[in-house]
DNA sequence: TTGAAAGCGATACCAC
DNA sequence: GTGGTATCGCTTTCAA
């Protein structure tokens, strides 16, 4: 039988080459595959002998259409290419493998849809659940997906008014507010500049909130030329930094929303020939892996960056079986004080 | 009728939904949706109002199944939680989405196999295509691929003997070299230290020789206590540095494998109040994101990540259309001279 | 415990 | 151009 044309150039094994050659039926192939019915030990060990001897998989595209379920999970990011992400994605990507779940990765900023035509993301079409992170996906989507009761957890992101989803959050504004104390109390810092990160992202919001906190508290006023925004970017927070340098700016200190910031304003400083911690200090929040070794060692706030995504994914797996899931997972943050703000 | 066990708690349109919404067959709705057929633009119209309507998305299970093609691209690394991954990530998800394809991704090392289970990987069954990494398939594995004729592109990797496979390859010995005869011609450094990278990592080896091949012809003997492996790991790297400073061994450059070493490097040095580079030049190989950003901004070897991505799509899909592609692909790298060196 | 057969939701062939 | 229908490979009922 000549193949149909779009068949594939290769060869596949099917669960009937299978049965043929342990002698038994699909379903009991199926069966021991899936440990979906009890089987005798005989058969069962004839079809493991043949799948071996086959090395037959089967395939998921038939299984999830049949089975009506993709064993896949889809990550939903704004953008993939920052530090930030490599231990996120490595702890979702483990944890879902644990579990037998494949992991389909799709990053919104790089969207090419075309008016019109079916958008090629993720969703209950090709995917039995999605992590969805910051400012990957509109509201109208997330309602989309409530309305059709698929399996969303929103990572380091609240829902919006009125609907409900499980959400995994971190501590924000407490921990900004302390390490700008940090920098007033112990140091005797009052120049603090502040590096912002994204306006849609709320944890960067809540942590120049916690700058406000406590410059307030402080009693030191707050001056809008020494804030600047950083967009997560290291090319753009050096180039605020070197802005404020060239404009003769005062200033002692520099809190910058995510370390990722941070590292542009390091630059900065070395650049211009100041040093960190003696001229300007410079402290961070997230704890990415390169801070610590950075020169000097980032000041910053520990993120538990791997246990964000392990709890995500396990709190969407028990959505996904109709367990209740924890409807807000939140993670304490905490100081980690190394060298960059001048201690030690 | 109620729904069987096992079927999804939320509902999904179908095909048939458009086509009766629209008053047409399903033949004629997959035909405007794939564009496979002429479709009287009357027709093509009432099918598209129904898709918008019933904000339908084809099933990809059924669309494979029938199709018998996944429309999706795998991933297989040996290790996705480092800072040389995200940018090349990014550059492959982008040039994949751009071609309507999904984006499967797979860390071999998190294998959670179990001895006798069917192995949940990247393949024949759930993609169309992968890509390969560098230690993330054993040449077995390669070798059933390349029977079953199944697309495969190996990054940063060559073939093993006798299968022949598409390959991206940067260039890495030449370079390397330059990067120590620039070390001991500019600067007049003689004992330059080495930190290697991993074993089964062509590239590192082929850096390694160049390393080699530099002293060689410089005269310079080859001092095995100052040559430690840095496994591109930061930690790793630091504690070699650090070890080699605590025994007192001198040495006046460090040449990193990779980039991700030199910061480890970067590192030790700096906690040790050494400074780079006056009391000792660090380099690396790579030019990661980060690494004109450090302090100081490090000399390394430029390697097009991006590039190399998008390349290893293109070569995949070409592969899978059953066009030829370039058996190999090879890059040209070149130094960057930042400040780490000792220049400026 | 086992096998036969009815779908799952698409694609693509065939006839009209 | 358009519609009917066999088919993809698997899971799951149902009957034995």
């Amino acid at each position: 039988m000549a193949p149909r044309s779009g068949t594939r150039p290769f060869s596949q094994k099917t669960i009937t080459d299978v049965a043929q050659r342990a002698g038994v039926s699909i379903s009991t192939v199926s069966r021991v595959i899936n440990q979906s019915a009890p089987v005798s030990s005989n058969l069962e060990n004839k079809v493991k002998a043949a799948i071996a001897e086959l090395d037959y998989r089967p395939q998921t595209a038939a299984r999830a259409l049949a089975g009506q379920k993709t064993h896949t999970i889809g990550l939903l990011l704004a953008e993939i290419g920052t530090d930030f992400y490599p231990l996120m994605i490595r702890a979702i990507e483990a944890e879902a493998r644990k579990n037998h779940f494949n992991l389909l990765i799709n990053v919104a900023g790089d969207d090419t849809s075309i008016e019109g035509e079916i958008p090629y993301t993720l969703g209950e079409y090709n995917s039995d659940g999605v992590l969805v992170f910051p400012a990957s996906l509109s509201d109208d989507e997330l309602y989309r997906m409530h309305l059709n009761n698929f399996p969303v957890v929103l990572v380091q992101r609240r829902p919006p008014a009125g609907l409900e989803f499980p959400c995994i959050t971190i501590e924000n504004k407490l921990p900004a507010r302390k390490m700008v104390d940090h920098l007033i109390e112990v140091h005797g810092f009052r120049r603090i500049a502040f590096l912002s990160g994204l306006a849609d992202h709320e944890d960067a919001r809540r942590r120049e909130q916690g700058y406000h906190e406590s410059l307030e508290s402080h009693g030191i006023p707050y001056d809008p030329t020494i804030v600047a925004q950083g967009y997560f970017q290291k090319q753009a927070s050096q180039d605020a930094v070197c802005e404020w340098i060239t404009a003769g700016f005062e200033f002692d200190a520099i809190f910058a929303c995510d370390d990722i910031s941070a590292i542009g304003a390091l630059s900065a400083l070395n650049r211009a020939g100041l040093n960190v911690p003696n001229d300007v200090a410079v402290v961070g929040f997230d704890d990415i892996e390169v801070s610590r070794f950075l020169s000097p060692p980032l000041t910053t706030v520990k993120v538990p960056i791997q246990e964000i995504g392990r709890a995500a994914i396990q709190q969407l797996l028990a959505f996904m079986n109709g367990e209740v899931p924890d409807m807000c997972t939140h993670f304490e943050t905490e100081l980690v004080i190394r060298r960059s703000c001048g201690c030690r």
